[in-house]
DNA sequence: CATTTATTTGGCGAAATAGCCAAATAAAAA
DNA sequence: TTTTTATTTGGCTATTTCGCCAAATAAATG
């Protein structure tokens, strides 16, 4: 049966939280095991409150999950389908660049 | 092995093209088979250049292919692998929405 | 309690994206 | 060849997203 335009929707809520170099560089990255937000910070190269939007974002949208201990946060991926779902990318990641017009 | 910048990067391309509640509505429609723009419009319910665009998106993004025959074009999934990825999308869409800060 | 360290939040300007309209294009039909 | 139909492109404004800085918060340490 077709999806729903609300069943698209919250799909497409989780897909744009991975539809970004950066956040998507830190889910690989997670893929070893959890980090502190420093340790991502220094991954992704950019100001330590950019990359915190970015995990709050990732982990508001289900993606991510993370937990306190002592001074440190540490972000883990919150569902190990990552893996496949960055298999499924790869299939579908062209290997030459395409036209922009059809035809 | 982790993954580069430029990797993370062409695989973003891809999944941004599909972080868009109405380009995956027309993503999921067209598991059924090939659909012209204007079926496509009516589905989405928007001007039709809105809908082009969209279209044209995902192809250069590698995600959907197109062939004209006649006055109509149709578009299709490039790759049959697009139903896996919605599996594990699926799989992380949380089913109770998540708060936005950790802890 | 004051200080340090790790992280988040608020706010702002810059850049990217979305969606509409009007005009252009291309094939088919008259 | 003119007209009609389907689609794309250009241009414009509105909205969203991005990334930095400065300030706030919270736990640990002195």
């Amino acid at each position: 049966m077709p999806a729903s335009r609300t069943t698209s929707q919250k799909r497409a809520a989780v897909i744009k939280a991975l539809a970004h170099p950066s956040r998507l560089l830190i889910a690989e990255a997670l893929l070893q095991g959890e980090r502190c937000v420093c340790d991502l910070q220094e991954l992704v190269g950019a100001d330590m409150s950019t990359v915190s939007k970015h995990l709050s974002l990732m982990r508001s949208a289900g993606v991510l999950a993370c937990e306190k201990r002592g001074l440190n946060i540490y972000y883990r991926l919150a569902c190990v389908c990552f893996a496949d779902f960055l298999q499924c990318v790869d299939q579908m990641t062209p290997a030459r660049p395409r036209r922009k017009s059809c035809c």
